[in-house]
DNA sequence: TTATGTGAACTAATTCACAGCT
DNA sequence: AGCTGTGAATTAGTTCACATAA
């Protein structure tokens, strides 16, 4: 029914301010699971699904339904009452909030066993993301090929950032590598880090970090099944109630 | 001055739940911010710092200081007024809350380039978690060397788990092979789960799982990328304060 | 004097529950 | 009849600001 293409916006040139479409913003706890929603989204896309309920999506995505239909509810109102949703034209609308509609170069300095794996990542080659060059100092690793892509001396990073003009760039070198090569980053125009190194970088105002630490989760597992078996063995009284 | 040693609990076996430290429990956002608060100090620790203010330690994590004292609160009263912190009881502190002062085995399933990152990356092996065995289908892979661990064909998967009593699983494979391989783990008796694998497990009730997206922060990176360069076209009257 | 620990105030996020549209 | 969209209620998390202790 609700076609994509009747939509007002829909053939529009992404980037363009003039269709400015989330008035008050979109919280950040929404914007996290976007993320989650357009990858089962795709899912279902991929099975032939064309329209989805709250319910079945929220499942997919493992939300509550509640919650996802507050989260869509910031984006527009894109649903259809006693339907649910369009799956591509949800497909388009978040990806639009994301900013993937239009297509973002990137590059990845290091090309260890983490660099590799993010260019051959399902999600991060897709949709939205291109990586334009892969960095490493490793004589033995440049030349070689990742993913497509070539691997570069890292004395280079600074002529391609500048001259494809990337505004994204992917740290994944060890600890006592990053914070230089955040530095060398930002300075050649980088305003978007994502980073794979575990510490805190130093940026100046107006750039943006955000981190992906491969150990803290599991350390959060860590302390929960602790206290899983803790309450094994401790009768506490006020607290076997509080999870099944 | 408040030496680790003289404090009641210091050298008590971990896991015994005669010492329950934490009445209240710890909210879920502080426990996120623990394995941060640890890195730092064992990064202060490293370089010979044994006493630490909040304001200090705040910075090195990347917090302000109100929420660093507030998340510590929620341990005990571990830090010293006017002085503040010792690091290495923090360190021990933060550890037990954690349920880091136990040793826990961990299995990894793939070992493709991800899996061999996680092998390698700092924190992973460290304090805590041993890498017990890492599990592969490809015959390419398996009896080679990773971090000190042999790659084992996957059929050994449940005899290790079993034998080992693995409460820790990270699955590190293709999507499309993950929901098997979380089946298989849980079957076996791991109740823990960390995943890397771009979709949503379904796990029985008492079973607890924690993803990794790779590509998630990505997304959320484009998102405030494109929000910042709309606003710098789109003269929104009432949004142009918000972040200088 | 200095920096912690914490009630109180505030802000954000989640969940409920139902009005309103198809 | 069914499912969305959303105000209202609730719960969780953050920040303030200062009493308290070393």
């Amino acid at each position: 029914m609700s076609s994509a293409a009747e939509l007002p916006g829909f053939a529009s040139e992404p980037g363009s301010a003039a269709d400015r479409p989330y008035p008050g913003g979109i919280p950040e706890a929404t914007v996290a699971r976007l993320p989650v929603y357009l990858r089962a989204l795709y899912m279902l896309a991929e099975r032939g699904v064309s329209t989805v309920a709250s319910d079945e999506l929220a499942r997919a995505a493992g939300v509550n339904s509640a919650k996802l239909r507050k989260d869509l509810s910031h984006l527009g109102s894109y649903g259809i009452r006693g339907v649910g949703y369009d799956v591509e034209y949800l497909v388009y609308q978040v990806s639009r909030a994301l900013g993937l509609t239009q297509n973002w170069p990137v590059v990845i300095v290091g090309a260890g066993n983490l660099g590799r794996a993010l260019a051959h990542y399902g999600g991060f080659v897709t949709r939205g993301f291109q990586i334009e060059a892969v960095f490493d100092t490793d004589q033995s690793l440049i030349g070689s090929d990742i993913g497509g892509v070539v691997v570069r001396p890292s004395s280079e990073l600074e002529a391609v950032v500048t001259s494809q003009n990337i505004a994204i760039g992917v740290i994944a070198v060890p600890a006592g590598a990053a914070q230089a090569v955040c530095d060398r980053l930002v300075a050649a125009g980088v305003t978007s880090i994502l980073n794979f190194a575990p510490l805190v970088l130093n940026v100046p105002e107006g750039v943006d970090v955000r981190k992906v630490d491969l150990s803290i989760e599991l350390q959060i597992l860590a302390f929960h099944a602790q206290r899983r078996s803790a309450e094994r063995f401790d009768q506490a009284p006020d607290q076997t109630a509080a999870e099944a």
